[in-house]
DNA sequence: CGTTTTTGACCCGCGC
DNA sequence: GCGCGGGTCAAAAACG
């Protein structure tokens, strides 16, 4: 008879704890959530606002003068259809490095490189080698005449299968304001724009968030702090609208989880999760 | 040892 | 036809 009380006393305790557990799995599933929309209006966001600042210009009937014209005009990052199967992208990089790697999510492999008549910096070539069955996608790529530290990409045919397209695409635009722009050492191309004419292919960048990273900067750190101490001061039993009003209106875990999302980008894991 | 990069040779289109 | 320049090939080297 006690025997059994105990059972039904361990029982009960079992419960609870599941009970316990389902109540965080649906909390910490509410803050994936509002995580992720308010990740998704930053998107938005920083894109508005590059855009706004950047610019277009139309490179449609560009040949070398226009590429050399458009590097002269100063910050100009853009990508640039020039018909619908090529396009043409600038990428800011680190002019000391001589690499000649646009990190625009596709796998390439370089076939030749040839140098021009109009630009000492030697032309590469790249094929698209994702796609076993052989991806039509060539790609040039030269350094801008003009701003050594411009990278001029020519993007030639369409892929005919999905891109492994994540973090690089977005770290430029999340990680450097006006002026302070990467590239650090040893890094390669900040690309601001998909480097296609987005007919077949959508360009939705998937994110690999990490909040437990711990990054060298002691600022973002910090912020990392506010976004876990936000996380964890919230319980379970708030109401959801006013949960999630809390982080939107929050401006503290707006920059940090900015901040995280910059982070995780510019150390991207070798393996990233979605969320 | 398989894959990728390098690099000289070759091919082809274009202008003269 | 010839020369020039851009693009591609392919063998060798480098790399992981």
């Amino acid at each position: 008879m006690e025997a059994h009380t105990s059972c039904n006393e361990k029982v009960k305790t079992l419960r609870a704890g599941l009970e316990s557990l389902r109540k965080e799995n649906e909390t910490l599933r509410f803050k994936l959530e509002a995580m992720n929309r308010k990740c998704n209006i930053l998107q938005v966001q920083l894109q508005e606002k590059k855009a706004q600042k950047l610019g277009v210009i139309d490179l449609t009937e560009s040949r070398s003068n226009s590429e050399i014209t458009s590097c002269k005009r100063a910050r100009i990052e853009l990508q640039v259809p020039t018909s619908n199967k090529t396009s043409r992208i600038l990428v800011r990089t680190d002019s000391t490095d001589n690499s000649q790697v646009v990190k625009d999510g596709y796998q390439w492999r370089k076939y030749g490189q040839k140098v021009t008549k109009d630009n000492p910096s030697p032309r590469a070539y790249f094929r698209c080698s994702m796609a076993p069955a052989g991806c039509p996608v060539k790609k040039k790529v030269q350094r801008c005449v003009e701003d050594q530290s411009f990278l001029v990409a020519t993007y030639d045919g369409e892929h005919n299968h999905d891109a492994n397209y994540h973090v690089p695409a977005l770290r430029d635009s999340l990680s450097s304001s006006d002026d302070e722009v990467l590239p650090k050492a040893g890094s390669v191309a900040n690309i601001i724009y998909p480097p296609y004419p987005v007919e077949n292919h959508s360009f939705e960048p998937s994110i690999a968030l990490d909040l437990s990273l711990s990054g060298p900067n002691e600022k973002s750190r910090r912020n990392d702090h506010i976004v876990e101490n936000k996380l964890h001061n919230n319980n379970c039993n708030v109401n959801i609208e006013e949960y999630v009003a809390s982080f939107t209106k929050d401006p503290s875990f707006t920059a940090a989880l900015a901040a995280a999302v910059a982070r995780s980008m510019t150390h991207p894991q070798p393996k990233p999760s979605k969320i």
